[in-house]
DNA sequence: CCCCTCAGTGATACCTGGTATCAGTTTCAA
DNA sequence: TTGAAACTGATACCAGGTATCACTGAGGGG
């Protein structure tokens, strides 16, 4: 609740109003599991809209609360932020749990890289996959 | 058209059969940019269905012929398969040409976020974004 | 404390990119 | 030459996301 509250309150520190469905759809988000998508986000609150549900996921990535993961798939899901600035996600392929780390040891390479192809390096994005060790052991 | 034929072999001696639609198909991948989506092939090749378009390309895919490239923004493009099996691309965001690397260096932080998360780490996904020579001295 | 304004809402239509279906057509081996 | 099976194209469909627009309710000014 506490969460909810702060989230709520830096909405409308932003300019943004507190409406009951974004009070909904943050605490669905805060209620959800560690990587979530939006259709997980309706089926919490179903009575919200469509379009609401997705506007209120991107007002929260454009905030920062919340930041979008791309899967292998291509397909998106949302966790909330706790993670440092820079950051990359090994996702679990058996649950969906998810590993922040920072140290993505990409620099050195963008920098060879940079040095080789004469390109100006602008960013990257990197996402392991893997089993945790829970879906490890029930996977055999 | 030299390699139009060498693709047209690889698929009947895999047991496909050569038929005008995939030959238009590959002939269009063959004639487009270095990074091409479906929608590129399917201005090339009109009269070809759309179905068609998609099932070729994912044949493509499925052969090597062909790889997938994901951009930021998710949507998929392709580009006929040049390099050796491990690697990565770095993307013009300017003009969407693209530079093969393989020695990305994440084996070392994987090993070692194996080692922290406990996870069984299988695979990776990594491109990185910037602008080309030629595309940054006319930003620039 | 009420009222007005405008940000926000929900229904709905639409869009993009991709897949499923299925009757009709082509390839190719025998 | 022929026929089975692979392939095709039209079409419907799906998922996930955006645009539109009349309506509503949040919350600041009076």
């Amino acid at each position: 609740m506490s969460s909810a509250h702060r989230i709520g309150s830096l909405l409308t520190t932003e300019g943004h109003r507190l409406t009951t469905g974004r009070r909904a759809v943050v605490e669905a988000a805060l209620a959800s599991d560690d990587l979530f998508s939006v259709a997980d986000v309706q089926r919490l609150v179903p009575r919200i809209g469509r379009a609401t549900v997705f506007r209120t996921m991107r007002l929260l990535v454009d905030l920062d609360l919340v930041c979008r993961v791309r899967l292998e798939d291509g397909s998106l899901r949302y966790r909330l932020r706790v993670a440092p600035e820079h950051h990359h996600h090994l996702v679990c392929t058996g649950c969906g749990s998810v590993e922040d780390f920072s140290d993505c040891g990409v620099d050195a390479v963008s920098k060879t890289l940079a040095g080789r192809t004469k390109y100006e390096i602008q960013g990257h994005r990197l996402e392991l996959y893997g089993l945790c060790p829970t879906c490890c052991v029930s996977s055999g």
